[in-house]
DNA sequence: CGAAGTGTTGAACCCCTTCAATAGGCGTGG
DNA sequence: CCACGCCTATTGAAGGGGTTCAACACTTCG
């Protein structure tokens, strides 16, 4: 049943189709008109490679074009928590502007393809240019109210609402890139999804057959079918005061 | 000893001498030069009065030249969550550019002197304003970072820890602002700090006695005062695994 | 003063974690 | 092909951190 699944790849962004392609420096239509080996300079990441690290000097913003990642911040205790996944067609690394360093690690979950967007030509470009400064704004919003909805789901929601509000949310992300909402492949490990939802894999694990035992959705491996959206957004809802008692 | 205190009232940012002032509604000056009296129309809003509520149409960002205030998330379940504090030079708003509508609400915390900036003219304005340019980055760059912080407050850290980087986090908007980083008073009740922390605010009295007993803070109703910045630095860095003994 | 709101303290409970053991997938190599 | 080891995932039982419930203290204001 897995073949019916349209993956990240097929989506891919190719290289100077973006709204960033003008201050891009690996398709450089922004300065001067490349030949087609040049978009070979979008950089290739292997899964498990870091994009850059915590600490690092900050001279660039990246563009995701293919793949997903996870963003992590670690604690000088030495705790770790996933703050974000990332998937094709979002910036990152907007968190260390100010200071001048990435104030978070960023991970590749698989193969995936990445552009540079180096910070002063973003500056000099969209300085006059009306579409590109829309689309930062744009960008730096829609994250801004992730980050935001993010902490509710921390700090208000039960471990089932968390998980349920974690499908809906990668539903979303799937089928606003044009792949299927309600059934897709999971980028991620156990081990990632519960360090991103805070709660044990133990957890997890348990809220997954859980869930499948409620007929909400099949899970076999990392391949994911939502079999009523419904009850999952219902259930995406619901804090720690409010539980659903299921006979 | 609450005399010596400066009051966030006394680090007011005055209309026309901030850096959002070309796009600024009230002080006018990227437009033409106003009167003494206009100053006047920057709005003042009373302690618990809206700034604006979740789903209303978003047609301007704000910027708090006084007071404080707090923007809260809505669940359709009920759940409120205060997601930040806000305090002078602030601005309040992003999340909702993407969509049109506020995702939030923001209630202000006291007596508070607040700009409107519309967002057409921070647009026009910004277009060719390097300096502009550069605070709007500047701005929504340390407002991703604050968040992401945030999301690993709640996911990683004890009770304990949370608030002591909260009390690290009130430390250190005060010093950046001229204040006093070791002695202040909270604008806000301990009902919107459980809150803002995620903890009940049985435990964060608890927490409150908890601090005082160990010698760290001074507190008597709204008045702290930090006694050893190093031993709360060092609680706020602890996480779930590693609690501090403290016979 | 009395009522309402805010903050504190005590004790029982519970959601989730932690610890521990088992099962299953996958690459490697015999 | 199967064995072996490593890693990921699942499942069970016990324990703990924080919540919830309840009562009390303090402040504020009409």
């Amino acid at each position: 049943m897995r073949d019916n699944i349209i993956d990240f790849p097929a989506v891919t962004r190719s290289c100077g189709d973006c709204e960033w392609s003008d201050c891009c420096v690996n398709c450089g239509l922004g300065s001067a008109k490349h030949t087609a080996s040049d978009a070979g300079r979008s950089v290739a990441h292997r899964s498990g490679s870091p994009l850059f690290r915590q600490g690092d000097p900050l001279d660039c913003l990246y563009f995701l074009r293919s793949g997903s990642a996870k963003t992590i911040i670690s604690t000088r205790a030495g705790a770790e928590q996933i703050v974000t996944f990332h998937f094709p067609g979002d910036v990152i690394g907007f968190d260390g502007i100010t200071s001048g360093r990435h104030q978070s690690s960023t991970i590749m979950l698989e193969s995936s393809g990445v552009c540079c967007i180096p910070l002063a030509k973003l500056k000099s470009v969209s300085i006059n240019n009306t579409n590109l400064w829309d689309e930062v704004i744009r960008t730096v919003a829609v994250e801004i109210a992730e980050k935001q909805n993010y902490g509710l789901l921390l700090g208000q929601k039960s471990v089932h609402a968390r998980f349920a509000t974690f499908l809906c949310y990668l539903s979303g992300k799937y089928a606003s890139r044009g792949c299927s909402g309600r059934e897709f492949n999971l980028s991620m490990s156990r081990q990632d999804i519960a360090n991103y939802l805070s709660m044990a894999v133990e957890t997890l694990s348990r809220l997954i057959g859980d869930f499948q035992h409620k007929g909400v959705i099949e899970v076999d491996r990392r391949f994911v079918r939502i079999t009523d959206v419904g009850a999952l957004k219902e259930m995406a809802q619901e804090d720690h005061e409010a539980h659903a008692s299921c006979g």
